[in-house]
DNA sequence: GAACCTTATATATAATAATATATTAGATAT
DNA sequence: ATATCTAATATATTATTATATATAAGGTTC
């Protein structure tokens, strides 16, 4: 199995793991058997579009195509908002929140 | 088809056009049959992520699967990013560029 | 230890992607 | 009008996902 494959598989149990479901929970919400899940977590399937995005629809994920370019970009966005969501102690998470986006 | 699938279909034959390759030079890169590009390019199939990735590969773009709350900075990112490509006359392209990496 | 979670595996069947190959049709040039 | 490049489409075959279902191994809880 291919490295990105991998990437996509880590990134779906970590993000099922965030949402506290288990494989059974999530395959009944995405319509997909938990062994199946058991096996795409493990990188052991090639899985087909349609079956990662309903399971990502699920863990409020988007499928992405990003250049190359933007990626280091588009990783720390994604760092910055998990860190706000967890508020992290580092800038306390305001109550009146703006959570949702905007920069500049 | 779902939306998601032709959203993805779209992006493919865009950033195949972008970078002015036919079907088969892709096809040819990427390992993939040019008739098997076509179809997919018109949302005729639900493609493995190992396809996806290898045509991705060639393209320059990177799967991601990203946290729905990010997605509008990404869109923008992905904007402002295209629009520095091209040198659109807001901001110059610095001469001293950290633009291209380009690899192969 | 029984009952109950969880995830990982196994088997069998159906659906379909991936492939090779060929053909068609439009556009463009020779 | 012929040759060439392009994209779309067709058929047939193979490979593998997707599925249902069952089971096993590892923890917990009672």
């Amino acid at each position: 199995m291919n490295y990105v494959t991998e990437h996509i598989a880590r990134a779906l149990k970590k993000a099922r793991e965030t949402k506290k479901l288990s494989q059974r929970e999530l395959g009944r919400k995405a319509g997909v058997p938990q062994g199946h899940i058991s096996r795409i977590e493990n990188g052991a399937v090639d899985l087909r579009i349609s079956s990662l995005i309903a399971l990502a629809r699920v863990l409020d994920l988007e499928i992405e195509l990003v250049p190359r370019k933007v990626q280091p970009a588009l990783k720390s966005l994604v760092r910055r908002s998990a860190a706000e969501a967890l508020g992290d102690g580092g800038i306390p998470r305001p109550l009146y929140g703006l959570d949702e986006e905007g920069d500049d």
